[in-house]
DNA sequence: TCGGTATTTCATTTTTTCTTGAAGTTCATG
DNA sequence: CATGAACTTCAAGAAAAAATGAAATACCGA
């Protein structure tokens, strides 16, 4: 727990040295994008990103962030599939450069289609079978049971209405 | 790899033994909870419980899924607190017994209020701090990154909107 | 086509999250 | 109160998810 006395500090060198306003957007989307599953890194870029005056490309998000190469590259392969970020070419560089897409709707549209809709049909054809299964159940538990699968499939309804409305409502 | 000779089996007692119903509430409920990162094992038990003819004991409900003490105890505490099961008292039988509330929009309420509501004041607070950071910018990035934070609010106030609708559409 | 830089992939390591079960606590009952 | 069953807690282990970086691949320009 002693301060080693700092002999040069030999490999110190990993200040990332990020500006006050692209620590806050960092964190800002690392805790947003993770209510949607994403990992830490991918929040990371697409915040760096969403405030950065000029594209960029990766090996400068690498160095800026600190995280590695394969992370830098799935993370960013991620953030083009779901539309967040977008490929820019720069006359004279070789490289890919990348800039946030700030239609931030986007990520919702695709977390709605890709993650939300499946699961709900998903759950219909359970609901279903759940439904088939009744008939095996004694005369007694079939009743209570009936009416608890009706719930279900009331919620299932419920929320397959909802998505719609709340995709018209992202898009403005 | 060659199939052992069923030599008795000695441990093999393991048969949970679940009805086609029960799996398919406890597989589809395992999804949706996961959704909003609550644990395998949580969406185990209110999937059992949500398709129970009767209140069970905890015992029951570790025996039935083979799942641990601890996590049979901090699930049901989680879904406590989520107002997603209730306990039950059963005269004769000292143990509480648990029952699902159908009431699955609780499920929802208690995720936008603790999650979502959190995040949002979170990041108005970081958007303000943002704006104060503008100053500093040499002027040429800060009409664009104006911009962005302007759209970022934009999308919070929306998001904040879009809040209590979502609540009350979901209580019917 | 070649040379080399930019990017992707993926086996491995690291980190985080979940589960387990023993030890501790609570509490109804005799 | 004392007993013991019911429940909770928590340190340690297991499992899952994410990050790393070396190797493979793609691609640009000469």
């Amino acid at each position: 727990m002693v301060a080693e006395t700092q002999t040069v500090a030999p490999r110190a060198q990993k200040k990332p040295s990020l500006s006050d306003l692209e620590v806050e957007a960092i964190e800002m989307f690392i805790n947003f994008l993770r209510l949607i599953g994403l990992p830490k890194s991918v929040g990371e870029i697409y915040g760096l990103l969403f405030v950065a005056s000029r594209p960029m490309a990766m090996d400068a998000i690498m160095e800026r962030l600190g995280i590695s190469l394969g992370a830098a590259s799935q993370g960013l392969k991620l953030l083009r599939t779901l539309g967040a970020v977008r490929v820019v070419y720069e006359r004279g560089d070789r490289r890919d450069h990348y800039v946030a897409d700030l239609e931030i709707s986007r990520f919702a549209t695709v977390f709605i289609k890709d993650e939300l809709q499946p699961r709900m049909e998903m759950a219909n054809e359970r609901v279903r079978r759940m439904e088939e299964c009744l008939a095996e159940l004694p005369a007694k538990e079939r009743r209570a049971t009936r009416q608890r699968i009706e719930r279900l499939k009331h919620w299932l309804d419920k929320g397959q209405k909802m998505l719609p409305w709340v995709l018209r409502f992202m898009k403005l």
